[in-house]
DNA sequence: GATGAATGAGCGTTCATTCAT
DNA sequence: AATGAATGAACGCTCATTCAT
C-alpha cells in the first residue's frame, strides 16, 4: 500500500493546522491549504478526522494537553502560595514563548460563539485551576497568611486573569503589540522584570506579606 | 433608493454588521446577510467600505470609539487613583451589560493575526489609556500613597489586563463560563460584588492603604 | 445590476441541464460543466434553483409537461379508440424525433431508486393516461367493439407498455440500437411503416375487428 | 491474502457489485464500499477490471447470462409459438421475483448514453431473441397460423417489448409504481392473471386465433 | 499478486466582489 | 450614485484510482 502517513507527517499536519486555526480562527482556515502546507494530500485528512471540526478538535486537544502538563509541572511542586504563583508565571512565560501557537489556539476558542461541541469545553479546561488556586487561597486564608477579607473565588479569577493576558501577551500579535505599549520594548522582554513586577503586584493583592 | 445612504443607513448598517462580526467573527459574517438585515443593497457597501475587511474595521472603529467614551468619562472625573479604579470597574460592567457587541468585537481583534490594517490597531486603542494609568501611578508614587517600588508602567499594564477580563467575562461566551467556574453563578451575577473584591484586589496590588 | 439571466439563457440552462441529465443521470451530470455548457456562472444557478435536485426537477417538469402536451393533443381530438391509438403513436414518433432529450429524461427516472421526493412520480406521470386508457377500453367493450373478455386495465397497461418502448426506440441510444437489430435500419427509419404494423398488432391486440 | 481472488471471491465481488449498481446506479456507487461489502481490496479489483466501467460490464455479463438461460429453457422446449410465448411470460415473472438485480442492471443499461464499451452491447443481448422471434413468426406466418400481414421482424420487435415492460415491472421501483397505477395493488401482484391476460394480448395482436 | 492507505481531480455549494442598469 | 443579480474562485468533502509494501 501507499506509505501510511508516518508519525512525523502526522505531527506536521497537526502542526500546520493548529497554526492555520491559530491565526485564522475555525472558519478562515482552509482544510485544503492546510493539506498544501503539511505537504498530505486533502484526502488523507479525513481518513484520520472525520471532518473539519474533528482536526480542530485534535488540534486543541494537542495545545489543551500541552498547557494542562505546564500547570501540572507547578502544581506537582507542592509549593507554598506565593512560590506556586512564581513558578506560573515563570513557566507561562516559557511556554509561551516555546509554543506560541498552542496559546493562540486556546485564544481562539475563547471568541468563538456558540458553535456545535464547545459547550462544556470551558468547563474541561479551566475547571482544574479553578479549584486548585481557589484551594489555595482559602488554605492560606485560614493559615492567616493572605488577607482575611478576600473572597477566595473571586481573588482565584482575578489572578487566573492575569495569567491568562499573561500568555497571551507573549503570544497575540494584538496582544504583544499592547504589551509593548504599557511598557515599551525592553521592559516586555525582560521576562524577568515581569514575573517580579508580577510577583509584587499579586502579592500585593492577596496580601501575601502577613 | 437612487440617493447617497442617508446617515440613519450607514449606522443601521455598522451596527447590524457589528453584531454579525460580533456573533460569528469575520470569516463566519455574510456580506450578503449584513446587506440584508441592514435594507441596504450589497453594492452600496462596497461603495463605502473597500472590502470586508474595511467594513470590519469600520465596526471596530465605532466600537472603539464607544470604549473609549465609557474611559473617558472616568478619566474627565479627575478623581484620585482609587476612585478612578472603582468608576472604571462600575463603567465597564455596565456598558458591557448594554453593549456586549462593542467589546465582543474588541475580542475579536484580539485574535486576528497579521491582516494588513492590523498594524498599528493598539497603538490606536491603547495608547491612551497606558499614558493615562502610569502617569497616575507615578504621581500616587511620588505622593507616596502606592507602594514605591513598583514599575508603574508593569503595574499599569496588570491593572489594565484585569479591567480587559472584566469586561470579556461579561462578554464573551467562554469568559462568562469561565467566570461561572471560577465563582458560581451567583456571585457572577452580583456585579457589586465583583466590584468590591476587585477593589480590595486592585488596592492591595498597589499597596495604595499606605 | 449586471443583465439579469434572459429567458434564452434560462432556456439554454434548462436545455443543456436537461442534456446532461438525460445523458448522464441525476449523480453522473455535474453542475460547474451543466454551468460552462451554458455559458451562464455556477453561482447563478443557485439563485434559481435552491440544489441540484431542485434543477433536475425543473427539468423533469418541462419534459413532463411537453409529454402531457402531446398526450393531450391527442385526447382532444376525442376521436374513436383505434382512432386514437393511430394519433398516439405518430405524435409520439413525432415528438420523440423533435425531443428526444425530453424522454431521456422520463427514461432516467424509471431507473432511479428510492431518492427523496421522487415517491409519488408515476402516480403524477402515469394517472392520466392510465384511467383514460382503460375508460376508453371500458366504454369499447360495453359497446362490443373489442373483445369482451379483456381485463382493461390490463390490457391499457399492456398498450401502454407499447408506446412507452415505442419513444424509447427513437430516444434512447440501446433502444435505438435493438431496434435497428430487430427491424434493420430501413424499417426502423420508415415511420409509417411502423404506425401501420402496431396498428395492425394493437388492433388485433384489442380485437378492434369485431 | 496474496493469493489470487478464489472463483468463490469473484462470484461475491460481482454479486456485491451487481447490487450496488442496481440499487444506486453507475455514478451512485462506491468502488470502495462495495470492495467492503465483498471482503476484497480495492486494489485487486483494479487487476482483474480495468476501471469501474469494466466492472460494471462484467456484472452486466452476468446479469445478461442469467437471462439468456432464462431464454434459452424456453427457446429449448421448442413448443409451438404460443406455448413459447406463454413460457417466456412465465419464466420472466419468475425470474425477476427471484433476480430482480439482474433485471434492474439490465435496465441500468438503457439508460445509459455513448460512453465507451457500450457500442455493441445491444447487439449482444438482443442478437439471439430477435433472431428466434421473427424466424418462429415467419414460420408460423407460413404455416398460416398467424395473420399473414404482419411484418415478421416489427411484430417479434412489438412483442419483445411487451416482455422488456414485463420484466421491468417486477423489477424497477418505477415501473413497480406504475404498473399498481394501471390496474391495482390485487392484479398487479396475481402473476397467472397477467399471463392469462397477456396471452390474450399477444395472441390478438398475432391473430394466432387462425 | 493482493493490500489498503494515500492521492488529487472534481464534486455541490457558498459568498465576497463586480458592474450593467 | 444605488441596485442586486451575476460571477467565479474557493470552500469542505468524496471517491475512482494508484502504488509502496
Amino acid at each position: 500500500m501507499l506509505r501510511p502517513l508516518t508519525d512525523e507527517q502526522i505531527d506536521r499536519l497537526i502542526e500546520e493546522a493548529t497554526g492555520a486555526f491559530a491565526a485564522k480562527g475555525f472558519a478562515g482556515a482552509s482544510i485544503n491549504s492546510i493539506a498544501k502546507g503539511a505537504g498530505v494530500s486533502v484526502g488523507v485528512i479525513y481518513k484520520y478526522y472525520k471532518d473539519k471540526r474533528a482536526l480542530f478538535t485534535a488540534c486543541l486537544e494537542k495545545s489543551l494537553a500541552y498547557l494542562d502538563e505546564v500547570f501540572s509541572m507547578t502544581k506537582e511542586k507542592n509549593g507554598t502560595l506565593m512560590e506556586m504563583v512564581s513558578d506560573l508565571i515563570k513557566q507561562n512565560q516559557e511556554a509561551a514563548r516555546l509554543h506560541p501557537e498552542y496559546f493562540k489556539l486556546y485564544h481562539q476558542i475563547t471568541v468563538s460563539g456558540d458553535e456545535p461541541g464547545m459547550e462544556n469545553i470551558a468547563e474541561m479546561i479551566e475547571g482544574r485551576s479553578a479549584t486548585l488556586y481557589a484551594g489555595l487561597l482559602e488554605k492560606a486564608k485560614e493559615e492567616g497568611r493572605v488577607r482575611s477579607d478576600m473572597d477566595t473565588q473571586l481573588f482565584a479569577f482575578f489572578f487566573d486573569n492575569l495569567m491568562m493576558m499573561l500568555h497571551f501577551a507573549y503570544t497575540s500579535r494584538y496582544y504583544e503589540d499592547r504589551f509593548r505599549i504599557y511598557c515599551g520594548e525592553d521592559k516586555a522582554a525582560d521576562d524577568d522584570l515581569v514575573h517580579d513586577e508580577m510577583m509584587k503586584f499579586i502579592g500585593g493583592a492577596f496580601g501575601a506579606g502577613q
